[in-house]
DNA sequence: AGTGCAACTCTTTTT
DNA sequence: GAGTTGCACT
């Protein structure tokens, strides 16, 4: 008998419908790649807020980026408007929100500012003045890993991620200069908040009353530390926390929130960067009462291609075992074209893009999957030259350019007087005089103003004379006068644009790096405009400011570039590519060496048998594997041998594109002990794999160093300096060349 | 203090 | 091959 069901859970398949009325115990969703898992998250937040009464205030939803967590809070409330008042953010800026709500109990100031990697970096360095910049980058690194796995420095276990014991002391020191200046880092975003709840009864009591419903997504992606955070939200488990709490679990405390996590244990890829499959594997017995939802429907890619995916991630052990099956049969297998080097692979994919449009397709139907950002280059140069519209998406680093980070750095000396990091980046800069020795006497002074910089920077330092004293007289005035613009009156329709502007003018930043624009041929008097530009979404106001710093610190996409309208091939690597499907996907580079990497192997195999998976199940129509005999590595060529992973798959599931080059194609492949990996120094044989010779004939594509992209007009054989070639550039230039002569001139491919 | 050149190091990188 | 870092020079 059919159940009478609204329309938004009508539509849902059998497991995706008991996921999201699930309710009791806790619950893990193993969803597959293209199962509807976002579908999943967001029809039950919806559920729980409609159905069944729950306040959305007391729903927490944790993802792992801001884009998934807009993507989750805008789905959610487009089926239910009220789902919007639920807490949906990633796991670091929720902890930032309930360190910033919990200042005073975590022992911060609530406008502490949040260090990343190169901050971390300079404090440590100004720790340990004698190791260099790198080696303070490195121990900030393992720093980081003790983090991630919850480790404090006085952690028994601490001594296995640790060797060198006075690395636990330069972790203390590094941690104590943190909690003596009121800020964090983002392990503490998670870390914090995790001893806070452990320590603080009332501040557990309060929290646990408030969020009855805790969702994670991605959660195959969570680290130790994170676990730790979402058990101690949760209330009692089957284990004590790893950090003890002074009383002990309160009897009259509510009882444990329920807690849904979602996630695929073969789509965990960053175990470089503290993530824990074992989260997820032992959620079951972490979280007593656990019942398990697979999600193994797939709804994007043609069998097919999940075939592909399968037979390469099923070698691996340790899985919790799912299999996917495709809603859409059939499909066309999978091609494997096995090419000469990079050129020749970019001009496949140029052929393939081509051929996708030529058929009535659009640029954006398809994308370019690759291991490392190193290798877009190639394909950036053929298509630039083939006009092939292209984006390339991965984080901008526009926050860590230099110019970008000075002018933040001045924002951040006007939210938190005691950031000192943001201190020593620009008391000095532009040259002010004030060198290193006095930037001392001023920390000191500061210590003694608990630590406001600002404060110490406008009385009179003991020790400073001259030009170091004037210069910073100069910058606290500077500070000053932003300041009070800062607090001053907002007319209408005015924004932290204006403050932003105020800044770089008057502090000189902008007329610095015209300048130095000029002589080196940079841009970044544009990109301190980019950064104004960025400071007009938010009020000129302290929050303002705050709001604007934090999401900068939180979320290093640029505003706005979430423009994903226009057409054009998506260049992107494996690694980005989780969440997101294309009609077409190329995964490239599938050679041993790279993809995996001639050492990887355990762990570290699987984890790349893991990306192999992700990369392969984005594709929904479509899905070729390229393979190059050669590879430029680190500016060498190498000679390589195909990746393990395509002797892993039956050789029934692929067809071997009958353009590759026919020597390449020849080539054997199979398992991993017989296939070659790169070989250093390997000359190139000439006349088997080069490629064939050019002719040059009317009416063919050339491309010109100079003058860029052209045709062939007419061609003329001389008798000793081989042909005369009248080009017509598209500029309408007219010129003619002997190709022997110039190297400026080449066939355009394809 | 600011620039210039040689040496080094390279995966992936949601936060 | 390219970007960054460190040291040395002025």
């Amino acid at each position: 008998m059919a159940e009478k069901l609204p329309p938004y859970l009508s539509s849902l398949n059998p497991e995706q419908l008991a996921a999201v009325r699930h309710e009791g115990g806790n619950l893990l969703i193993l969803a597959g790649a293209g199962s509807g898992k976002t579908r999943v998250i967001t029809t039950k937040i919806a559920y729980l807020v409609r159905e069944r009464g729950v306040d959305p205030e007391s729903i927490l939803a944790v993802t792992f980026t801001n884009k998934a967590a807009k993507e989750m809070r805008d789905r959610a409330a487009a089926i239910e408007s009220r789902c919007s008042r639920a807490v949906m953010r990633t796991f670091h800026s929720f902890g930032a929100w309930f360190l910033r709500r919990n200042a005073a109990a975590a022992g911060l100031d609530s406008n502490f500012t949040i260090y990343d990697d190169d901050d971390q970096t300079t404090i440590l360095h100004g720790l340990l003045p004698q190791y260099n910049r790198s080696e303070c980058s490195r121990l900030v690194q393992t720093i980081s890993r003790a983090k991630d796995l919850g480790l404090d420095p006085d952690s028994p276990s601490l001594g296995t991620l640790l060797a060198d014991p006075e690395a636990r002391r330069i972790y203390a020191m590094y941690q104590e200069k943190l909690r003596s200046t009121g800020n964090v880092d983002f392990g503490d975003l998670i870390g914090l908040p995790a001893r806070l709840l452990a320590r603080d009864e009332a501040v557990r009591r309060r929290t646990r009353q408030r969020f009855r419903v805790t969702l994670v997504d991605e959660y195959q992606d969570s680290n130790v530390a994170q676990f730790e955070l979402l058990r101690l939200l949760a209330g009692p488990t089957a284990e004590p926390a790893a950090w003890p709490s002074s009383d002990g679990e309160d009897p009259r405390s509510p009882r444990p929130a329920y807690v849904c996590v979602v996630g695929d244990d073969d789509q965990s890829i960053y175990r470089f960067r503290g993530a824990e499959v074992r989260n997820i594997l032992r959620f079951p017995e972490l979280f007593p009462g656990t019942e398990i939802v697979r999600l193994e429907r797939n709804y994007r890619s043609f069998q097919s291609i999940l075939d592909v995916a399968g037979q390469v991630v099923s070698r691996n052990s340790g899985r919790l075992g799912k299999k996917l099956v495709a809603e859409r049969l059939g499909g066309a297998k999978p091609e494997l074209a096995l090419l000469d080097d990079e050129e020749a692979e970019a001009a496949y994919c140029a052929r393939v893009c081509k051929e996708r449009v030529a058929g009535g397709g659009r640029w954006s139907e398809v994308a370019i999957l690759y291991r490392t950002n190193a290798q877009s280059r190639t394909f950036e140069n053929l298509f630039v030259r083939e006009k092939i519209p292209y984006r390339i998406v991965g984080s901008s680093r526009f926050y860590d350019r230099e110019e970008v980070k000075d002018a933040l750095a001045y924002l951040a000396m006007l939210c938190n007087p005691r950031d000192e990091v943001a201190f020593k980046r620009v008391v000095n800069k532009p040259a002010r005089g004030v060198g290193e020795t006095s930037v001392e006497l001023v920390l000191d002074s500061a210590a003694s103003l608990g630590g406001d910089l600002m404060a110490a920077s406008r009385s009179p330092v003991e020790g400073l004379r001259g030009k170091a004293r004037s210069g910073l007289k100069d910058f606290a005035s500077l500070l000053g006068s932003l300041g009070e613009s800062l607090g001053g009156k907002a007319t209408e329709g005015d924004s932290l644009a204006s403050l932003a502007r105020l800044l770089v003018e008057d502090s000189g930043l902008l007329e610095y790096h015209r300048s130095q624009d000029e002589v080196a041929g940079t841009q970044k008097a544009a990109n301190l405009e980019e950064l104004v530009n960025a400071a007009s979404l938010y009020p000129r106001s302290r929050e303002g400011l705050a709001e604007f710093l934090e999401t900068i610190e939180l979320d290093r996409s640029i505003a706005g570039e979430q423009a994903e309208a226009a057409d054009a091939v998506t260049l992107i690597t494996m690694h980005n590519t989780k969440g997101l499907e294309f009609p077409v996907v190329i995964a490239t580079g599938l050679e041993q060496g790279l993809f995996p990497r001639e050492e990887e192997e355990g762990e570290d195999l699987e984890e790349q048998r893991r990306l192999f998976y992700v990369a392969v199940t984005r594709a929904k129509d479509e899905l070729r594997l390229t393979s190059c005999r050669w590879r430029r590595l680190h500016g060498k060529l190498f000679e390589t041998g195909p990746s393990r992973f395509l002797g892993e798959i039956d050789s029934s599931f692929l067809r071997r594109s009958t353009k590759a080059h026919a020597v390449a194609a020849a080539r054997p492949f199979g398992s991993g002990s017989s296939s070659p990996g790169i070989r250093a120094g390997a000359a190139r044989p000439d006349s088997s794999s080069a490629p064939p010779r050019e002719s040059w004939r009317a009416g063919i594509a050339v491309y010109h160093e100079d003058y860029g992209a052209g045709y062939v007009l007419k061609v003329s054989p001389t008798p000793s300096s081989g042909p005369l070639v009248v080009v017509r550039f598209e500029t309408g230039k007219q010129a003619q060349f002997f190709p022997k002569f110039t190297t400026k001139l080449e066939i355009a491919h394809e």
